[in-house]
DNA sequence: TTGTATGCGTTATCAT
DNA sequence: ATGATAACGCATACAA
């Protein structure tokens, strides 16, 4: 048999055509008329040839369909996250005009892998970009390729899609504020990279953007609350805090504000354990508004992030910019949603 | 200034080496002297040279460097699923001597979209090809790429990564049977797709092979048990099909047997809600052995699947069948773990 | 160790 | 509606 694929010239002379006509049947850039479109796929089935190779369709075209996801942790790290789950679904949609795929990339490339710096992309998205993913922020601006950056700051020249964590959070603090609370302990997102779990000091340095204005909107409304951040988020993780927070009957707060719903499921698990009801004797916040499976029948009073939201503008910033057009960074708002999991303060 | 990129030949000449030395320089394929590497290296700062384009590389290769892996659910919902999440790390590891990348795809393509037709691969991974993954594998075949199918069946030619699901199924049961329980009921993955939940009947179609196989092996211990099939692999899942088995305090049965660890851990939380204790008035076993963020200080008895190692085989075999070896098919082998969430049947 | 020549498979442009 | 032509940017076989 023959050794070689057929390729579109094959098809062609096959179908007494030239290539070029062959190509556009494939691709539909132009009219053909129908006797000649059925020569051709008849030409192509009969060879077996299934369409233009990508690879050379990418070169001649410029474009190869790919857009580049960077994440600075392990994949499956990554997709613990329910929020970065929800906003891979929205980019996955926000580049569908474009026609692209999504190539998952992590920060710290194996040697010799495809990475930023081989891999066939029209543009990447980076996300998280706390100082941490500057050497795939460069790579890419080198190559020239369109980037945005989700929840990060890379600098003036790459939009950047964020949200506003520090104004949301402070709408739960007043909320709690207005319901007779005074005694607040804050759950945090971890301070940095590699944060193992502790209190939050005077002299921490906060490199995790997310984190660090969450943090400032609840110290807005209540400026001594202490401030335990976990090493991620996690409901163990937020057990765990709860566990330290609740731990001594005398400093116990009437509320806590955690950085993120699944912290918050931790918290509300830690009160329980501690004999204690929610809302009536602790009442507990969240933030993202994802559904925390398992945490029935309490609903968390969280803010709800527009998490799918943030996706889709980031497909639809570097679809712009691959379109020449130039794309703006973007600030979301996230919406408060009060559940069952606050009340008054206990008297 | 220039309105065009440069290319390697630019950068040969500006260096005054011919292209293909300058080629080399990148590529690392032959010795070069230290003096012209330094040139070639110094003439492609100068021009803002960054590597070679890889879409004209991979044309001239016939690789691409990425492997794409097919979902036949929504992305978000997918990686819902810790098991597979582990398993794209697993994948991920796996491509690594191809030094390939990962692409997201879709069993359902919107129109125009990347697709398996269109994407520039060297490989395909399909993720449970229950039959609806057919058109997809139909695609990649005629394509002539190679093809390996996780947790599924695509017929004798395509290597196929699988699990001991009926026999791990069977252990757990054989274990509960010999702590003396004998009214069992069972918790299983939906039965299909679309599934919205409900009990498995003489006549219902199972047509997902997961849940049809640990089905089997439960019913081989206990073939009168009930089993309700949930809507999905979800704690809140698990909740609701205890709910309706915990119902019925005549009906009770002292033990249930779930499909996965997150109906375990719901199962567990409706034995709570139902005033019982477990694993003395009621034994639950989960499968999967993947940590249930915030089940503590319950440890399931359950059996662990090598999630990561069934997608690093996965990866293995798309590797050698590009080394044009060939690839067999692989099953794995659950591990049974024994935690506190069985005991003896209460008398 | 370096240079020369060639083609990978396609599609955009322009002419017919 | 169809065809001729010319790149797209690179890596390799082979010669020097």
């Amino acid at each position: 048999m023959s050794t070689r694929r057929a390729t579109i010239s094959d098809v062609a002379r096959e179908a007494g055509v030239s290539p070029s006509t062959a190509s556009v049947v494939f691709s539909g850039k132009t009219k053909v008329s129908d006797a000649t479109r059925r020569r051709v796929l008849d030409a192509a089935s009969a060879l077996g040839y299934t369409g233009p190779d990508p690879r050379a369709a990418s070169l001649r075209r410029g474009r190869s369909g790919i857009v580049g996801v960077v994440f600075e942790e392990h994949l499956g790290t990554a997709f613990l996250d329910p929020v970065k789950t929800l906003m891979m679904d929205g980019l996955s949609d926000g580049v569908a005009p474009l026609g692209a795929g999504l190539l998952l990339l992590r920060d710290t490339e194996p040697d010799g892998g495809t990475s930023l710096t081989t891999a066939p992309l029209d543009a990447a998205v980076l996300v998280g970009c706390s100082g941490h993913l500057r050497r795939s922020l460069d790579a890419v601006k080198a190559r020239g390729i369109p980037v945005v950056v989700i929840e990060g700051d890379a600098g003036d020249d790459v939009p950047r899609i964020g949200l506003d964590n520090r104004e949301a959070q402070r709408q739960a603090a007043s909320h709690l504020r207005a319901l007779g609370h005074t005694r607040v302990a804050i759950v945090a997102l971890p301070a940095r990279a590699g944060w193992e779990g502790g209190w939050i000091l005077d002299g921490t340095a906060i490199t995790v953007d997310v984190t660090r204005e969450r943090l400032a909107g609840a110290l807005d409304v209540f400026p001594d609350a202490a401030a335990y951040a976990a090493a991620g988020s996690f409901i163990d993780e937020g057990l765990a805090a709860g566990r330290l927070i609740f731990a001594d009957p005398a400093e116990r707060p009437t509320a806590v504000i955690a950085q993120s719903d699944l912290l918050a499921a931790g918290v509300i698990r830690a009160a329980e354990e501690a004999g204690l009801r929610v809302p009536q004797d602790v009442s507990v916040t969240g933030f993202d508004g994802i559904v925390v499976d398992g945490l029935a029948p309490y609903e968390l009073t969280t803010l709800v992030q527009p998490a799918a939201d943030k996706g889709r503008a980031a497909g639809r910033a570097v679809t712009a910019m691959l379109d020449g057009d130039g794309a703006a960074s973007i600030s979301f708002t996230c919406d408060f949603r009060e559940g069952n999991t606050t009340g008054p303060a206990p008297a």
